[in-house]
DNA sequence: AATGAATGAGCCTTCATTCAT
DNA sequence: GATGAATGAAGGCTCATTCAT
């Protein structure tokens, strides 16, 4: 298959969007930035993606679609592993993956909920719900038989929450602190391990209180 | 003490501007909108504050104040309790504080961070460092002499992250959604004490490692 | 009452538009020109009106009321008067309407039908369908009772069409050819006994007719 | 004669241009619109044609020339048949003309007048004037010789008024008004018939006035 | 002190035209 | 000869800010 010059152009154009988009979200991204970024001319983005919005869209697609190329989403465990090694390998390669300063795709997700244009909604629900669905059944079958629906959920959005929220963070701090300052997260395996160890230590004190009950 | 007429007005003001800041950020958020919720003259926000950069950087101040006032840091819970208690206080401060929707501080500073204006910089570092050094310090108490520093820091951040992240996605959710849907936390006592089983499930378990290194 | 200086500069838009509408139709129209005219910032169109189509719109209602006020319908004619004299004056009344050079309204409905925006719909039926009514009637009463519908409807437009289309063309051609040539229809009086003339003897063929049938 | 695949092209651009041109007019047409509905590509209206201005000067003349091939301006009659029997087939063949949905040149010139690009000047003007000499002639040879000639142009006038007004008028309100709505011209055989009563009647009149002067 | 009319820079988008293939 | 990707000028609109009152 021949790769045509146009969509060398318009691959061009979805990295720059992306930087842009994640930089500085929908409304303060303007199409004259994305595509001097992306040496081309200030129509070129309503002549490849029909307006600003459509762009939006299809970058959150092409940078979501790049980021699980890199870093699959059980994070390259075999399905017959244990499910704490399962679980290792699904938080692992969700940390990195936020942690890679090259995929833009969380970042664009984080700003279009904090400042949603509603243009992701649908796409976003399309490619998120079973991410965060197949984490959630791993965590129900760690957590056992005995503790109930609601407390899966929670213990669910507390492991998650410790993945996302540093990353984030660091990442934000990166961008804007001129990488003056030391990094807070300065070590990822490190990290990785508390946050493994913090999220295996409270599973297993949930199911001592869920067996009490 | 007299409350002049400019003094309600200039209220009037930050009480909307924190209102569309939180709704849309800085950028979306229109003078015109903020002024007219306020009912106020279209010109009221360069006369009282001079811009409108300069009114989003008082209006997370205000904000912020206001919202300590309501949830001391410590949770009202005496300095003589036990770490475990006064941990217990301080993250059920913030999180019933993140999660009043009357508090406008901290999603302002979410949408700041995630799309700096660099207005905020400064005045935020002043207000927030303090907030989390003093939940670095109990959990070092907690934590032991034997475990590093960088796990000390590490523990910190997921402590926070479970409390800030999950909350912050809540309100999103309630703002964007229509209210239709379910809310994900709907018991936020139980919510509360998942986190802190959590939190404390994972210094027990980071303190066993660090006597065991 | 009292004039405020917004009334006169929304008044100086409605003259610049409509002048620039009647020259040039709603789309080759650019607001940039009317401003222009209206000794007005570039943006005093949205400001006042909200936008180039709701300029538009109020354009037309205001050349429409303007034209209405000096040439009333029935052409200062009693309704006393005989049938033939109140058509007479019904006929003078809209030919000299619409040789009126200072008049748009006519000139702004025949682009609106012609390149419809669809913005004008509403309005002009409103506006246009009572006075045609008015002179439906009259010419029913003159055809008698032994005519059909369909002819009076016929002659209606006939007489109308009489009116209507020579002045349209003259101001077309005035306002194209530079003035230079001749004008086709130099002696309005003149012009307006011959429509008179040709439409009564219609009437009277037309009655003729229908009697013989 | 042969004809080439590239004069195939240009016809049904011809063809469409004329379609978009007249339900659009010159400024609301767009290249691209005219090439998709010629099944042409983007470029071949500059290709072809050199510029859309061009092309909109061609397509009158070709829409023009096609008209009087179905509509030949004596309607058919022997130039030996009687004065009033030519006018009759005159009328008639003008009528027909524009009532015919698959001519557009009545309707380009129409929308060209009333909003002139300035590009259909000569050409009209050469295509035109002969048309309506020839009419004026044979109204000329009804009036008689004591008529004067400011009342054979104003008798002119009004009957040719007769015949264009109401179908243009019918044409764009078969356009718009999406068809749903009865038309009003239904009968065009009697309505032929009362546009010839009236002229008849008219240039009777005008002969009688003229006597007694 | 306070108003609100007015400003103008900057944005997204459209579209006829060009140019390399 | 014919294509279609790419261009860039120009338009309407938004909105923070200004200024006369």
């Amino acid at each position: 298959m021949v790769r045509k010059k146009s969509d060398i152009k318009k691959e061009k154009l979805l990295v720059a969007a992306s930087e842009v988009f994640a930089e500085k979200g929908f409304r303060d991204a303007t199409v004259a930035e994305i595509c001097s970024r992306a040496e081309a001319n200030i129509s070129a983005v309503n002549y490849h993606f029909g307006s600003k919005e459509a762009l939006y869209q299809e970058t959150w697609r092409h940078s979501f679609a790049e980021s699980l190329k890199t870093y699959p989403l059980d994070g390259g465990i075999n399905a017959t592993a244990s499910a704490e090694e399962r679980l290792r390998g699904q938080l692992t390669a969700l940390i990195r993956r936020i942690a890679d300063e090259n995929n833009k795709d969380f970042f664009i997700a984080q700003m279009e909920m904090l400042n949603p244009t509603g243009l992701l909604k649908e796409v976003m629900k399309v490619e998120l719900i079973p991410m965060r669905q197949q984490t959630l059944t791993l965590i129900r079958e760690l957590l056992g038989s005995e503790v109930g629906e609601q407390q899966v959920h929670y213990c669910e959005i507390s492991i998650i929450s410790m993945c996302l929220h540093p990353l984030i963070m660091q990442r934000i701090a990166k961008r804007t602190k001129d990488k003056e300052e030391t990094e807070i997260i300065n070590d990822i395996g490190a990290f990785i391990d508390n946050v493994i160890t913090f999220a295996l230590a409270g599973i297993k004190a949930l199911r001592n209180k869920g067996n009490k009950l």
